[in-house]
DNA sequence: AGCGCGGCTTTTC
DNA sequence: CGAAAAGCCGCGC
């Protein structure tokens, strides 16, 4: 597994948000004490080695909005799925101030 | 409120 | 080993 330390605790982060909530990829970067990381941890979650334990869809933008998944086709896909999941998603955009989640 | 620019870290070819 | 891309963030206009 060529899993690195940094991409084993971003999918340990993120498999600890509970369903109805989402997180930051600032958020995951900085409780690894790399606030600029942000990127990097996209970059891990891509690699994704295992989507089961790993919602990567419940990762979003600092302002709420859903990035990634290889293309916008994706993000209203994900964005339909995270509401059924409870969390209010407008225009793409996830209401960050009632289902952020933190882990402190 | 919307658009544009540079910067930080990790992964992959 | 070296370079480029990536699911970003913050600030300025």
């Amino acid at each position: 597994m060529t899993l690195s330390k940094f991409a084993a605790r971003v999918y340990q982060l993120t498999s600890e948000v509970p369903r109805g909530k989402v997180t930051t990829y600032g958020a995951i970067a900085s409780k690894m004490g790399k606030p600029g990381a942000s990127r990097a941890v996209g970059a891990a979650l891509k690699s994704n080695p295992t989507p089961i334990v790993v919602p990567c869809h419940r990762v979003v933008r600092t302002d709420g909005g859903l990035a990634g998944y290889g293309g916008p086709a994706g993000i209203g896909k994900k964005a339909k799925l995270l509401r059924e999941e409870g969390v209010a998603v407008r225009r793409g955009k996830v209401d960050m101030e009632k289902f952020l989640f933190t882990w402190r």
